[in-house]
DNA sequence: TTCCGACAGTGGGGTCGCAAT
DNA sequence: ATTGCGACCCCACTATCGGAA
């Protein structure tokens, strides 16, 4: 098969909003790919290199050679490539790889080659990533879009089961089960302002401390333990003690859902950084570990002793998980009945916010992030943002003047995006605190850069520097240590609320203020 | 008909580890 | 030794489509 009906069917998929016509389209593709192209088309129409990164960048991709005249590359060849670069090491390799890459877009016309960079650099933007695929492989299979999607959320592989789903028949979808040492794409929590809108998107539930640390799903078959991060990765050999907890537990075989963090002597949470940088270390694990020990925390278990335990409810599953897992190794919680039991239920307030906002107030003061609030009868939703799980956490606002802005891509382009973010000192100068391109509507996009364009004082084509007058609101979820910026932080995760065109920049918070509302911390 | 769940897109900062300088 | 770069951790938020209500 030829790569170039690939890259025009990717262009299609990019030039339509509509989501049943790029299912469609994707469709019309897999129909026509041989059983030797299947393992190879999926993961590229799906924007996905079956490699996986494979150390080539922005900078590799630079001024590519001029287009071929003609269309010749073939699917397997370009794939072949492919795993040709990812196999290059050693001294010279940057060279190489940047060799490799150019070479293989010399053989590539136009379109071919903006198709291999979008799939390289991880930008296909074409609108179309696993879950359309997902839907597209049902239409071609004649299998239900569901039993597609829930294999590949247990197989953790979209490649794998697209390849048997197409060579076997749909049938093949019962055979996906969950099994223990194969990792599952874990369930991910919705976010509220506040424990009360948590609470009451939920009937019953559990209110469990938020954690600040590394996912892990750790699985166990016998004597053998794996443990894999939220992105699947095999991380077993970076983590010795969990490894040494997992296998004193009583069960035989089991799969847990928790969370690995740094504690200090008095049990309290070290910086997010701390548990970061242990967890990422993988040269002198010992030493690493010895230095920042971690611990596991677990708040959910999907497999025990041959069962599995997906499709149970969570009350049923923290039954099993506290059977398995004794007490300091698991989450901290509390249970709220549904807002019809427990009697009281009247016109005041509601008795379950207030045991819960208590709850919320202890965590914060152990000095952990939050709380997530999850609904004691649903499944586990693999893979999914499930509608079961409500994360809340503390936010803070601060007032800041806009320093400069760069210039956003894709459907940013000729937009000022990115907002340099500046507090006031005393002396009337700014410091740079960090950037931020979320929280913004297109309309606030939109008057940004034309307000930001009247302030400007210069522009080199990436970033515009303006006069130091726009004020905005900024929430931001706490500080954390910086080597790039002057003042020796950040703000954690800073979103715009709004612009504060009622204040000047002489009314905007100081780096002291800032700095002082996290004394503490 | 309106509402809302799920997706994709647009990027933020930090850290590690490897290769280049 | 230091710097640059890619991979992978943590993540918030908006726009959009299309099925549910």
């Amino acid at each position: 098969m030829l790569l170039a009906p690939l890259a025009r069917v990717s262009r299609e998929v990019a030039e339509t909003s509509a989501r049943s016509r790029k299912i469609s389209l994707l469709a019309g593709l897999f129909r026509t790919a041989g059983p030797l192209d299947v393992p190879v088309v999926i993961p590229y129409l799906a924007g996905r290199l079956p490699q996986g990164r494979i150390g080539i960048g922005w900078n590799a991709l630079k001024d590519p050679p001029p287009p071929a005249g003609r269309a010749t590359l073939t699917v397997h060849h370009v794939d072949e490539a492919f795993s040709a670069l990812a196999a290059v090491s050693g001294p010279g390799s940057q060279a190489e790889r940047r060799r490799l890459t150019q070479e293989l877009l010399g053989a590539a016309t136009g379109e071919e080659q903006r198709f291999l960079v979008g799939l390289i650099s991880g930008e296909v933007r074409q609108g179309a990533l696993d879950a359309v695929a997902v839907e597209a492989l049902a239409e071609t299979s004649g299998a239900a879009a569901g039993a597609v999607r829930r294999a590949v959320m247990l197989a953790g592989s979209l490649q794998h089961v697209a390849e048997r789903l197409l060579a076997e028949g749909p049938r093949v979808l019962e055979e996906f089960l969950l099994t223990v040492g194969r990792p599952v794409l874990p369930m991910l929590a919705q976010s509220a302002a506040d424990v009360a809108e948590a609470i009451g998107r939920l009937g019953a539930c559990a209110v469990e401390e938020k954690l600040d640390g590394i996912r892990v799903q750790v699985h166990r078959d016998g004597g053998t333990v794996r443990i894999f991060t939220r992105t699947l990765d095999d991380i077993t050999d970076r983590l010795p003690e969990v490894v040494d907890i997992a296998a004193t537990l009583e069960g035989d075989g089991f799969v847990l859902d928790g969370e690995v963090i740094a504690l200090d002597d008095e049990g309290r949470p070290r910086s997010f950084q701390e548990t970061a940088s242990r967890v990422g270390s993988r040269t002198d694990v010992a030493t690493a570990a010895a230095a920042v020990p971690v611990s596991p925390v677990f708040f959910d278990i999907l497999s025990l002793d041959g069962e599995d335990l997906l499709d149970l409810t969570f009350a049923e599953r923290h039954e099993a998980l506290a059977g398995l897992v004794p007490e300091p190794m698991r989450v901290r919680r509390i249970v709220v009945p549904g807002p019809g039991e427990g009697g009281g239920g009247g016109e005041e307030a509601d008795p379950r916010v207030g045991e819960a906002e208590a709850f919320l107030s202890d965590t914060l003061a152990r000095g952990h992030e939050g709380v997530v609030v999850k609904a004691l009868d649903t499944p586990y939703s693999a893979g999914r943002r499930g509608a079961g799980w409500v994360k809340v956490k503390p936010v803070h606002t601060l007032d800041l003047v806009v320093l400069a802005a760069e210039w956003g891509h894709g459907r940013r382009t000729g937009k000022l995006s990115n907002l340099h973010l500046g507090a006031r000192r005393e002396d009337g100068s700014f410091v740079m605190l960090g950037k931020t391109f979320k929280g913004l509507t297109d309309t606030m996009l939109e008057w940004q850069t034309g307000r930001l364009r009247e302030l400007a004082l210069h522009d080199d084509g990436f970033t515009v520097t303006v006069r130091p007058e726009l004020v905005v609101e900024i929430a931001y979820d706490g500080l954390q240590r910086s080597s790039r910026y002057p003042a020796g932080v950040t703000l954690r995760f800073a979103r715009v609320v709004r612009f504060r065109e009622d204040k000047r920049a002489a009314d905007a918070d100081t780096v002291d203020t800032v700095l002082a509302a996290h004394s503490q911390g």
